[in-house]
DNA sequence: CACTTGACCTGTCCGC
DNA sequence: TGCGGACAGGTCAAGT
């Protein structure tokens, strides 16, 4: 479910809420959600306290001052949310949730802190993971050393996008915009919104682009991620920030979830299509093929 | 080797 | 109302 522009916004309401905080319970029920054993929970997550919250791609990074940090991965429908007590959590409410009373069938992990608040691990497919492992050997995970460079850091440059983007000269450009270890964080809504912003069919294959196509993709992914983060991400479904709250960015969205309306720039019927296994929505006036 | 497909899960929606 | 099938924002293993 999250991206970059949810996680990032998650990560950010944590750091608020949870940084300093002592962690004194963890209950888990469901061990692929969190596959720690009993003695490393005592030994490294209860009696400590949290000193940060950091990202890397659609990862969070929960660090305890143990030298342990709690890796999270939300894949589809995944949330983090904090309960301080005095937030009214109420499935349906327009402005504010789609969480209710908590815990709920969803719930795998809830951790509970020294002044009675309490953060749950909601994840109702079960594709999620939340594990400690120590901090410092954090670069030595597969899943970490794949990563690609954070599309939105200061030094990331149309150059890059595309020396990173032809290594996979063979495939469409949709899944390789996807394909984390290219660049980190863009799943299946940005990526179809970026190639719109960027005139570029998402079946084009890698080999047919030239540089003002990469110079316009990589304008238009930081500035959709952008977007999209100043609106607190994007709900399709699922998705909450570590409030409850919903993202208002498909509100913005161009072509996501728009299939059968008219493309913004040229009124066109905007279509959906399978690319790769994933839906995919286009423009065909204005990304033709190649 | 590079690339594509299926599996992991549950819930929801759509057509019959 | 019930039932089968398709689909859902991610990632990895297995297959071609």
């Amino acid at each position: 479910m999250p991206e970059l522009p949810e996680v990032e916004t998650i990560r950010i309401g944590l750091e608020r809420l949870i940084v300093g905080k002592r962690v004194v319970s963890a209950e888990h029920d469901y061990l692929k959600s969190f596959p720690n054993s009993e003695d490393d929970v005592k030994r490294f997550l209860l009696g400590q306290t949290i000193t940060d919250v950091t990202r890397r791609g659609k990862a969070l990074i929960i660090s305890l001052k143990s030298g342990y940090s709690l890796l999270v991965h939300l894949k589809m429908t995944g949330q983090l949310v904090y309960d301080g007590g005095r937030v009214h959590f109420g499935a349906g409410h327009p402005t504010s949730s789609l969480v209710g009373e908590l815990p709920d069938k969803s719930t795998r992990v809830i951790l509970g802190f020294e002044d009675g608040s309490k953060l749950y691990f909601n994840d109702q497919r079960k594709f999620g993971w939340m594990r400690l492992w120590p901090t410092k050997l954090i670069d030595e995970l597969e899943f970490f050393k794949r990563l690609g460079p954070d599309p939105l850091s200061d030094g990331f440059s149309w150059q890059d996008l595309a020396r990173r983007m032809q290594r996979r000269s063979g495939s469409a450009v949709k899944p390789v915009l996807m394909d984390q270890s290219v660049i980190s964080g863009v799943g299946n809504i940005y990526a179809d919104e970026s190639l719109w912003g960027a005139k570029i069919h998402p079946a084009t294959l890698i080999a047919k682009l030239k540089d003002q196509d990469y110079r316009r993709l990589h304008a238009s992914i930081r500035e959709i991620l952008s977007l999209s983060l100043s609106h607190g991400g994007s709900t399709d479904r699922n998705y909450v920030d570590a409030e409850g709250k919903r993202g208002n960015y498909l509100k913005f969205a161009r072509v996501f979830r728009r299939d059968n309306e008219a493309c913004p720039r040229c009124r066109t019927e905007i279509k959906k299509v399978k690319l790769a296994g994933r839906g995919t929505h286009f423009c065909p006036n204005c990304q033709k093929a190649k």
